[in-house]
DNA sequence: TCTTTTTGTCATAAAAGGGTAATATAGGCT
DNA sequence: AGCCTATATTACCCTTTTATGACAAAAAGA
């Protein structure tokens, strides 16, 4: 597999190229652009299976741009995280849903940095981690979408899907609401805790039509923990 | 589980004394260095866990110590968190670029500044034994959340949870009333210290269930302890 | 555009947890 | 033994947390 390619735009020099150090280190191919515009040619002729993107630009803002590439149906897609500095809108960002999938505050950690892009990357399908999760007699396809116990196929809705996948592949470890939300949601979204408990219900009742209701585990006053053990 | 030891390096007093004291409190041990030539001595004859390093140092700065420190394969692993003034945020990040594993801009939150900690101390692979406590028989884990005694599992909630932690990690000494609520339930609540009695109580039960309600001792006129041998 | 599905939120029910006080028991001293 | 004090135990009630069902907005198909 080729490496993935990451485009940042941010316009400070020494900002810049940190950013494109650390994600060389990291095994990715990076181009760097310092504006809107630049990254817009960028755009048009590569196609960068990430964007890094600054929120404060000369000229076209981050957001701006950012809210021109959701409209349109060609980079719809690209997963994009923003960059911005502490304390700067930080609920804005949460809070208005501009379309990016997750905002890292500067400064920021490589490693954290990082982490975050290949969270995104492995929600928006980039990274497949294994094609099939196996766990017990379930067995969750990434590439189908499907999910199974044994040989019966459960009807999950996307989003369930992405619970479990998160699930299956974190076992036998509690996870928070807000764990949850991040992970399975994306940082940018803005979400009441609770509507976690509504979807864990819903996992359960799918998964108790099959006997195995006991998968989806509470925790109290911590969250959910997914385990073949009870 | 001996405690981490953290190299602490700035030469402000009052941030020193300051950041020592949060340090202790949290639970670390603390060295501390007003400056690089110090801290170097320091460095060569104990073996801290990880490093808390002023950006600005008289005589040799901070970041330049860092430099040199990753340069030598001994010391390279050790974690280091810079800190940071406000508005030398560019600095910073190119700061992150030459090893830091983390930065924090002052001022800060004690709690902010504990999180960080534990959150690097956690990706070094320093904290690991936090997961999992086992004490004879006996293992608590923080990342399931489970208790048990061999293969039972135990029932519990969570402020019995968080007791058992308390008393796990620190056994065979005796903690009076005051000090378990204060280190269990958090300085800031009021509460009878005759309720003790009662979750040392409901403690022993689960405990007796599976035989072992002798590790919960009574001593009388002190407190309580919790202990392997009778 | 018109359905159908998905998904987030709310209101309410249900359950679990946890603090307190009252009472019982035990330890230790004179 | 008798008394005083410290701890154990129990029951109760209030609070917090979670579960559940219904609804409506949004998204996805058709």
């Amino acid at each position: 597999m080729s490496r993935l390619n990451i485009l940042v735009v941010e316009d400070e020099d020494a900002i810049r190229a940190m950013l494109v150090m650390v994600l060389e280190q990291a095994g990715f191919k990076s181009i760097a652009a310092t504006d809107a515009e630049d990254a817009q040619k960028i755009l048009d002729d590569s196609s960068p299976d990430l964007i890094l993107l600054d929120w404060m630009l000369p000229g076209i803002s981050g957001v701006e741009w950012l809210r021109r590439l959701k409209k349109e149906p060609m980079y719809r897609d690209v997963p994009i995280i923003l960059l911005t500095a502490r304390g700067e809108e930080e609920d804005k960002v949460r809070g208005l849903g501009c379309g990016a999938d997750d905002y890292i505050t500067k400064p920021f950690s490589p490693k954290e940095l990082v982490a975050r892009i290949r969270a995104v990357l492995r929600r928006s399908g980039k990274i497949q981690g294994l094609a099939q999760i196996a766990l017990g007699d379930l067995v969750l396809d990434t590439e189908q979408h499907r999910l199974s116990i044994g040989d019966k196929q459960l009807e999950v809705s996307p989003t369930e899907f992405r619970l479990m996948q998160f699930f299956m592949t974190h076992p036998d470890k509690v996870y928070s609401r807000t764990q949850l939300l991040d992970q399975v949601w994306g940082r940018s979204v803005y979400i009441e805790e609770r509507t976690i408990d509504v979807h864990i219900r819903r996992l359960r009742k799918i998964l108790s039509e099959h006997g195995r209701e006991d998968l989806v585990q509470t925790v109290r006053g911590f969250g959910y923990r997914f385990s073949l053990i009870d």
